[in-house]
DNA sequence: TTGTAAGCGTTATCAC
DNA sequence: GTGATAACGCTTACAA
């Protein structure tokens, strides 16, 4: 028992080699596994670190290699307001897995404006990040130019506007879209209207598009007349929806493109006692926790941003680790969860 | 013109030295408004390190202050749920406008589980953030007792249950819930019931409290049959509100502890046909923009969060800087935000 | 395979 | 008031 007090508590790598009977460098050489040290003095060296349960000093580190073992998860939105939204939840909770066996720590920066933008990119002009995971979803958002302009190792997610080099990772939301369509279909909808998102959004064109084109496939009708716009917020949903009623559209489903924006059509649906069955048409892109858990009385379709958010999260440290590592994009496909009941 | 060109993007404090024709020390008293230079001297450093833009390096201070330059907000809350709630979002906003200005950089934590939050507290044992912002809102959570064991500079979001020498903010809970009576009240209420928090959450207990109380002092009744009980989530607010339906119980208002279990309040009453005036009786402490952006049709109690986490943020910053700093608590009055429309 | 020593960019302690 | 100079804890040539 009295054995556990004698744990010395080194804090310096000179304290390891003293106790361990080795230099500096030795320890140093174990510590990052530089080749070149007999398993003699590692096992040593190791069993010293493990019993005094020392940890290397960061500064210092970071003082000599230039790399600081963290990464910053930016999110450019104006408002912060991606920051209530569960997909943020799901992004920090990807990244979190893959970044802390690795030691590496997270952290969060907000560029809201212009002036925010400013000083995140002094921010990372002093390299106080070894790399970015740019959470973007506006076309009209300057930073993802810059960041691949200035050569900080970036990636993004979410398909950039244009032609970018950037890694990305994104959900197929043509897809996604299709998925949605065709299970309508499948409940009977013949005439499947869409509240589409913004039109500036990739998320938003692509959406509109893979329900335009699942129609035409099947020979239903796709026409304007069938489409209403929000902006992917929770209150644009019910306007689209109620303008939609407004405008006597004949339809007999919906698909949403966002689960934010379907929260409350069925809701309108219902005060306007229509008979949309409520299995159907509401599709949340958003892994949202608000559509499937709180309201479990919607169809959505998932997007798997956690593994989404691994994926990105691995290819900004092979960035990291090699800047001129190949430029990936990985598309993910989305996934139909019936509503439960 | 041309003399922006020469700009020598110095990078560090010798070569501004060398440049304002000064030694290191001089710049880097300078830098640290430490007396005892000269005002010509520091005019000159000035001038030079404005042309050139240089920055400290982060590390090397680091290294030999032992401070980071950075704090952490830590959310510790199983699943990290509370990440996609708004109450986190103003949270983040008030801290960081508080600590942008001074070059701080904030960084986001999360302690879920058990796993996560060994791994945090050496993370802060090794000093790598020089104190912490502790969003935590279970009684359960051992983490506030730990910090303050362990001396870590933290200070907490919420009333802490027991004695614990710990510097908090928090929202009068029982003066808020007795604000959203009164406003029952005032509409020609009589018997409101609540659908109350978890009892295991300050928060829960004291809005449970208020309402009690602020009935009894109108001599109205309060009896156990009108409380109905949540745990602050979303489902569980309509799950409450069917229970009391069931019951039969007889009312003509609502307060709901949360908003969030107030979302679907009114809808469930709707359901049943029930007349419950549109105003009332449904309250949200968490600033939520749920509630109040997107459903306007909810009077709520709002807490001013942002407001709140930048008094919990610079009562950290100073007890960064003098760890004996006395222990502050500022317990912020709530507001009543009439529904829109 | 191992050790010595020279930095990395600051701050801090001295003399001057 | 100012300037050398020694830390801070680590990595990394360069020697041995």
């Amino acid at each position: 028992m009295a054995g556990h007090m004698d744990a010395p508590q080194a804090r310096t790598i000179k304290e390891i080699a003293a106790v361990a009977g080795v230099s500096k460098s030795t320890v140093s050489r174990v510590l990052n596994d530089t080749p070149g040290v007999s398993p003699k003095a590692r096992e040593l060296v190791l069993s010293v670190i493990a019993r005094t349960g020392y940890q290397p000093n960061r500064a210092a580190r970071t003082l000599v290699t230039r790399t600081t073992g963290s990464i910053g998860l930016v999110v450019s939105e104006p408002h912060g307001r991606i920051l209530s939204d569960p997909f943020f939840a799901s992004m920090v909770r990807g990244a979190t897995q893959v970044v802390r066996p690795l030691g590496i720590h997270l952290v969060l920066m907000l560029a809201e404006d212009q002036h925010a933008r400013d000083q995140l990119l002094d921010y990372l002009r002093r390299g106080h990040v070894d790399g970015v995971l740019l959470v973007s979803t506006h076309a009209a958002d300057p930073l993802p130019r810059i960041l691949v302009a200035e050569r900080l190792p970036a990636v993004l997610s979410g398909r950039p506007v244009g032609r970018l080099p950037i890694s990305y990772v994104d959900v197929d939301s043509v897809a996604g879209a299709g998925l949605a369509v065709e299970h309508l279909v499948s409940r009977g909808c013949r005439r499947i209207a869409t509240i589409a998102g913004p039109q500036d959004m990739p998320a938003g064109q692509d959406r509109l598009r893979g329900w335009r084109k699942a129609l035409l496939a099947r020979g239903l009708p796709a026409d304007r007349e069938l489409v209403a716009y929000g902006d992917f917020d929770r209150g644009s949903g019910a306007r689209a929806m109620e303008e939609l009623l407004a405008r006597g559209v004949d339809f007999d489903g919906v698909f949403v493109a966002s689960d934010l924006m379907a929260l409350d059509v069925l809701a309108v649906l219902r005060e306007h006692a229509l008979r949309v069955p409520e299995d159907v048409g509401v599709v949340g892109f958003d892994d949202s926790v608000a559509a499937t858990q709180a309201r479990p009385a919607l169809t959505t379709v998932r997007q798997p941003v956690e593994e989404m958010a691994k994926a990105l999260t691995l290819s900004l440290l092979d960035r990291i680790g090699d800047p001129d590592a190949p430029i990936t994009s990985r598309i993910f496909p989305p996934k139909l969860i019936p509503r439960s009941t």
